[in-house]
DNA sequence: GAAGTAATATTACATCCGTAATAGTAGATG
DNA sequence: CATCTACTATTACGGATGTAATATTACTTC
């Protein structure tokens, strides 16, 4: 896995390296049943995408029976934590407690995901 | 302000919003200086950038001395809401927990933010 | 009123992205 | 071998974005 990440990605770049990350390698039919027919897209447009990943170093591809097979190049959690901590520092100047405090408002979040956060933070404030 | 919030907003746009929300109206003159000379923006490319926004109606201005004099028609809660759900739906399947596990695992957070989160978490067990 | 100055308006251009049509190519099959 | 079939490669296209050069236009100031 390279340790850089895209500073760019758009919208199916990311749903199509969420399905790299999962499955390990897939052929670009792979990728396409994974996204679901409800997906709409052609065939030759997840190929595209792929192709143009491969020319950014994103993904690369080996050649299975005529086939390609292709796998991500970029770690998942390099790419999430640069997406997220971008958002957090563009949106809420670095402060996670404005990120959560504007979420927080918003939506629901059930308990469970209340107590795991506390757990967390626990946590953190006893390592440091 | 109208209560819509742009589906993509370009990351220069955004800068520009956050400008106009801080100062409730600006000319472009004073955007410019806003966003720093170290910007290295011509004013010209702000203005481009205004009139595009402005045809989407994500500003409007009026006339004063010949200058435009901008303010934004979009609510910041409602763009930075927006913004930060879709990621957290996008990236992390609508969990906070998740989110906050990613970014809590990069960055330094400093005490009295933990304590703020904790606070906001206990409060809004206390609500439910 | 000619020229400078400060604004906006028009036009331009390279990239990226999503989306795909169409073309090419190599195995499979009759 | 002619054709079907399953893939990949090439080409296309509209819209967004950042970035700005150049063109207009109108006010100021000799």
């Amino acid at each position: 896995m390279r340790n850089q990440t895209p500073d760019r990605l758009g919208s199916l770049q990311l749903r199509i390296l969420k399905v790299l990350w999962k499955q390990g390698e897939a052929s670009i039919a792979n990728i396409s049943s994974a996204l679901g027919k409800s997906s709409g897209l052609a065939y030759v447009t997840i190929a595209t995408v792929l192709r143009r990943m491969e020319a950014r170093k994103m993904v690369a591809h080996r050649v299975q029976n005529r086939a390609f097979i292709y796998q991500a190049l970029v770690a998942e959690k390099e790419v999430v934590q640069n997406l997220a901590g971008d958002l957090l520092d563009r949106l809420f100047g670095g402060s996670m407690s404005a990120l959560f405090n504007n979420l927080l408002s918003n939506r629901e979040v059930d308990a469970s995901e209340l107590e795991a956060l506390e757990r967390m933070i626990r946590e953190r404030k006893r390592k440091s």
